[in-house]
DNA sequence: AGCGATTTATTTGTACGCGATCTAACTATG
DNA sequence: CATAGTTAGATCGCGTACAAATAAATCGCT
């Protein structure tokens, strides 16, 4: 006789079928692209990143950073003390609001910045797609992660 | 006098036009979604792409289920561990190979597979994008993985 | 059969991510 | 101007990720 009670059959997606996972194995895909990249300039990804966007804009607080980032303090802290303690940024009490903390590149912080540019070239040839195609997926992604940040508020 | 030597201008882009950024806070984006759901089955997200992989096959090894996640056992082995503990799967040595450990679903770990049912249907909302739209995005995501992995094996 | 090379999983160490909690500093309101 | 409430960072604990090193089992080759 049969156990109805079973769920063996209950009706969820294979793996390689989720959108999620397609995003967390790429995730990962890029993580193991950057890291002998990255080694060279002994850093990790996330710090790479965190690099990329100090470049972009400097003297920001660590708020403001993690809002660009989509981290927050308790990661970005510890990852900073670490960039700190390599002599890449500064990490200084805004006198006008001391509780805020104010990030600052180092000459040698911003030194690095020409380094960085041929892991940029590296990886966009490994990626190999035209600057189009990236911006059509970029976007998509974007997108997507939005409206699931913004579902999430709403809830 | 300027000095030439500073690389300040060096041309690199903005965190927000890169497409692994993209892929990385999406990735964030989905952990975040997934945690609230996931708490209720009292798994974390990757344990549970872990236990979607189970529920589609079952009885294989570590080395089985890293090449279907992309996870290499240092990451698996503490987790299926845990899996253990809280008596979803079972982990045994094959005997007729005994470097293998088989993994096997308990009645516990397939009987969670019915509430799973109610996770995906949440996510698929959240989402909100048609089968077709979701399916076009997972393929580009995955075939960009496959490339960019395929690239770090021929290198 | 013997033994070096390979394979599978585990262990160890480092660095994220992030919820939860804490502390210090600022703001708002009466 | 007092103080409750809010805000910014830091800290702690846990669970990934993953390289590197280790251990045990199997394979391949002679």
């Amino acid at each position: 006789m049969k156990d109805t009670t079973s769920n063996d059959l209950a009706d969820v997606p294979k793996i390689d079928e989720m959108l999620c996972f397609s995003i967390y194995s790429a995730s990962h895909a890029f993580n193991q692209l950057y890291r002998p990249l990255l080694d060279e300039l002994e850093l990790t990804y996330p710090q790479f990143l965190v690099m990329t966007a100090l470049w972009a804009r400097d003297d920001r607080t660590v708020k403001d950073l993690g809002e660009t980032l989509f981290l927050d303090s308790s990661t970005l802290t510890p990852l900073l003390k670490r960039l700190e303690n390599v002599g890449l940024v500064t990490r200084n009490r805004n006198p006008d609001d001391e509780r805020q903390v104010l990030l600052r590149l180092t000459e040698k912080g911003l030194a690095l910045k020409s380094r960085a540019s041929y892991v940029f070239d590296c990886i966009g040839k490994a990626v190999g797609l035209d600057a189009e195609a990236v911006s059509k997926i970029r976007g998509t992604i974007a997108s997507l992660r939005d409206n699931i940040k913004k579902d999430k508020h709403e809830s």
